[in-house]
DNA sequence: TTATTTGCAAAAGTTTTGCACTGTA
DNA sequence: TACAGTGCAAAACTTTTGCAAATAA
């Protein structure tokens, strides 16, 4: 059984609710699902696969996994709220493509401490953070001319 | 004539748009509240002044605004799309209390060091980034007792 | 048994849009 | 005069909620 389905059943048990089949149809759905969906995307490919199951479910599913550490929630410029994976990923920072609309996360502890450094300064107590860079990826950025090589 | 008045003119000229007082009212309010403010709350105070402005006029004006290179839209943690002061500050970086929900704004560009370096080893070309740090503000967080001094 | 969960539909909240009218250039 | 902008109300979205029925513990 994948980890991610014992996680939320201990966390189930853990919180006095209740497993359904539902809950862990929707998990296995959207673990299989490329990152940073919408909710409305996520409900389609889970009504692609059991139509009676209803958006609302999908929407306090969501919810749940989030409480339950297996996703994540973000809303990127655009404001659309989109989830990501987050079982056994250490939370990151993203790297947003503002042409092919990708969003590929990346870890640095170089950020964390310049986290750090900046909230001693400014007497704020640093609980988690996310630095969110926007800008051309590999893929959309021109290529380099053999004069523009910095 | 206040600076940010100046530069909205340049550029509904530049772009061939028409200068109204409806735009001129509500940018006035606007620059006069504090920031992070939600469109309802600046539609607010604009009505307060005029209740003929529609709600739809502060919609297009803030978007107008933030064209104009006179305001930012943010989207922080809760989904709440709101607006700041753009005219003259550089693009920041946040921290954003849980508690009080405060929102101040920092500079430091090691800030900026750290996404460099980072994108270059990922062969990204970033454009602009944002920092959120999430956590206490120096009047939320716990006093420091000397048993606690790092 | 009994409290939680579900699906549906309705409600609520936010943002956009169609349209006749107004006002700028 | 011509056309962008405005205000209003309606529409379009997204997300939440009330409720009766279903279901897990």
């Amino acid at each position: 059984m994948r980890d991610e389905l014992k996680a939320l059943r201990e966390h189930i048990k853990r919180q006095g609710l209740k497993q359904t089949s539902q809950r862990e149809a929707i998990l296995r759905i959207f673990l299989d699902l490329p990152d940073h969906l919408t909710v409305d995307e996520v409900g389609r490919a889970v009504q692609e696969r059991d139509r009676r199951i209803g958006l609302s479910t999908v929407y306090r599913s969501l919810k749940l996994f989030v409480g339950a550490g297996l996703a994540w929630e973000h809303q990127f410029l655009g404001g659309k709220t989109c989830f990501e994976k987050a079982w056994g990923v250490a939370p990151h920072n993203y790297l947003v493509c503002t042409r092919c609309q990708r969003v590929e996360g990346f870890s640095d502890p170089l950020v964390e401490a310049v986290r750090d450094k900046v909230c001693r300064r400014l007497g704020f107590a640093p609980a988690f953070n996310r630095l969110e860079v926007y800008g051309l990826c590999e893929r959309c950025r021109p290529p380099k001319g053999p004069e523009d090589e910095d």
